[in-house]
DNA sequence: GCATATTTGTCCGTATGTATA
DNA sequence: CTATACATACGGACAAATATG
């Protein structure tokens, strides 16, 4: 079932552009359905179906479809169509490789650690920890997405945050295969404090040394979450 | 003037789909045009002419436009059109601490040199300096990005790999800017050697030391070259 | 293995809005 | 200020590929 969402076209003004293109727009919402969950890894997007859900023409949407394709998000078999990408046990591989190059890499090219960073950080920890006692558990994984996307923002570089965004996007769809999140969640949520702490005490070796951990423990245990 | 290429439709089959959508081949058709110098920073791309010019329609077109804008290359100005991206001194920046991540981390996390990188790595030197010696500085640029893209390899990573395609294709927009090819890559060619040698001899800490200051150097001297 | 229905791939025409000479 | 050129977005068409009974 796609429960199509009944479009937020402005109805202020008759055919409000707003700021950018129609196929970004469609991009960003299909973007939004997917790492939120909306489509399950494999479905299918019918042009068709999608298309009058969100109020636009097949072309535009197709326009805005490139972009997901581009990003991982779907992928194109020609003649079949378009669908939600089903990430392998190589493609988590990969991932984590990638997470591993940015986010320790980030920890110790940093020459010093920005409020905005630091706020964050401590944002990320507070409210994820906030959702695992309400057992909030998709809300415990948006905060750690958002704690290892500041530890990113610590290179300082636009694109390197485009690409963690990337990642982390793709990572929702990994995530989709957990049966069960609190058991894959609550682990590394124990774990925040201990890389965030020596973060806020400039001692970035420590933290990158309890990233890296972290991270390999984290890749061992999606795989192991993965059928067969 | 656009040199609007023939077209490579199979003629052999009415309509040959060859291996994927035709909006694909249009991107990388367009984003070999452009990495290759056949746009110019700042030219706009006008959906007749360029459509025409592929003997696509403009709705396919499209399709193909949003990838190269989602990898940078382009630049979608609201109602004005698709305009191949004019690098300014901030993105030259953000470029080179993207690539320093990525570049010297991929040195650091390896623990081995696959024989395929050695290999793609000596034959960047060989080639570069061929190049050099017959006064081809194209070529140069690229036995130059063939070499960072290798060391990027090291990290095993296809999604860290795709990254650094795409940064190495921003950054030939920045070399547009460059009046003299010659001026600039020819003091880096000497310092390729110097870098690719530790790495066959297997000590990557005094690879990565030689690569960083390389690429502080380089990024100098790609900001000096920029007008104002 | 066949006939049929569905969906995709691609094109065209066009109404409307927006910028520029 | 009005042409003119161009982009935006839609809808319809139809062949080819694929799914379905």
């Amino acid at each position: 079932m796609l429960t199509e969402t009944t479009g937020d076209r402005r109805s202020g003004s008759p055919q409000a552009t707003g700021r950018d293109s129609t196929a970004s727009r469609i991009a960003s919402a299909l973007r939004d359905r997917i790492t939120a969950g909306g489509f399950q890894p494999g479905d299918q997007l019918p042009e068709e179906r999608i298309s009058a859900g969100l109020g636009v023409s097949r072309n535009t949407l197709r326009e805005g479809l490139q972009v997901l394709v581009r990003e991982r998000l779907l992928v194109h078999r020609l003649n079949r169509g378009m669908f939600v990408r089903e990430p392998t046990p190589d493609d988590v591989r990969d991932l984590y490789r990638a997470r591993r190059l940015i986010e320790c890499g980030a920890l110790r090219e940093a020459d010093s650690v920005p409020v905005r960073v630091l706020r964050a950080l401590r944002a990320a920890v507070e409210s994820g920890q906030r959702a695992a006692a309400e057992g909030r558990w998709r809300d415990v994984a948006n905060a750690s997405i958002a704690l290892h996307q500041a530890i990113a923002g610590l290179a300082g570089s636009e694109r390197t945050d485009d690409t963690m965004r990337g990642l982390l996007a793709e990572f929702r769809l990994a995530y989709a295969v957990m049966t069960d999140p609190r058991a894959f969640h609550e682990p590394y949520l124990r774990r925040h404090p201990s890389i965030v702490e020596p973060i806020t005490a400039g001692d970035l070796a420590t933290a990158e040394a309890r990233l890296r951990d972290y991270l390999r423990d984290a890749e061992r245990q999606v795989l192991a979450a993965f059928p067969r």
